[in-house]
Parts: structure tokens; sequence; C-alpha cells
DNA sequence: CGGCTTTGACCTCAT
DNA sequence: GATGAGGTCAAAGCC
């Protein structure tokens, strides 16, 4: 294989970044990720993002499957003290607002593709 | 320069 | 009293 060591190609390239952990699912808010860890207790991933205003106690937080990461829970904990500073889209936007009113003003549970329960 | 992301270490609570 | 799990903060690196 002479191992010409492909400079320039970086064909193989290790940009793969992608995959790894699920993007920042804007989904009307702006958050900082915080932390990672594996629950035991249910043996899933969780990613912890907080509220990008320092004066807002929202919490975000994504759980899924090691084996299933297509398929993300999306568990939003406590409340914004300032209005949603992204419009993320009409339809969805009152979607999520009725699901918070059917669930708890700071506590609801949305699923990635199909919602389950 | 600022801001965001990633990993490790540290803290706390329950058993 | 110690351990494990869960949760949070900080530092470094990168754009
Ligand atoms: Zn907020």
């Amino acid at each position: 294989m002479a191992a010409t060591t492909p400079p320039a190609t970086n064909l193989e390239g290790e940009d793969a970044r992608e995959g790894r952990s699920p993007m920042m699912p804007e989904d009307g808010y702006e958050w900082k990720k915080y932390g990672q860890k594996f629950i035991q207790n249910i043996r899933k991933n969780r990613s912890y993002f907080k509220c990008r205003n320092r004066r807002c106690k929202a919490k975000k937080r994504l759980e899924w499957l090691p084996s299933d990461p297509s398929s993300i829970r999306v568990i939003y904990q406590g409340a914004h003290d300032h209005p949603s500073p992204r419009p993320q889209s009409n339809l969805e936007q009152e979607a999520s607002a009725r699901r918070a009113n059917r669930y708890n003003l700071a506590n609801q549970v949305l699923g990635s593709p199909s919602d389950p329960s």
C-alpha cells in the first residue's frame, strides 16, 4: 500500500463530527449545553441545556437511546421569564403551547418523530 | 474578543 | 460511613 498518506485529499475526513449527539433542536428558544451523562436508571443518554438568559431558569434536557439516537425525548423544566425570541412556526408554536397546556406549565415531554403516549 | 461546544471533576442525595 | 447515580460548574479548544 505504499502509504501515500494523501495530504490534501482529506477523503476520510475526521470531520465526521455528526451523528455523535443530536444537534441543537431549535424549538423556539436558545439553549446552551452544559453537560451530558448516561443515565443508568433508564439506560439512556441525557443532555443538559440551559436557557441563554441568565435571568431565565428555564432548563431543557434531551434524552435518547444510545441504540436509537433517532428518537429523542425533550423534557422542558422551568418556565421562561421572557417571550420567545425565536418564532419557530405558527403551526408548531401553537402545537407546543397546546401541549404545554395539556401537561403542565413547566414539565412537558415531547417525542421526536411520533409521540408515543 | 466573544461565544459555544466538549469532557472531567466535584457536589449532593438516597440507600 | 461509604458508594452510586444524577446533576451542575469550570476550563480548554475552536470558529
Ligand atoms: Zn428563557
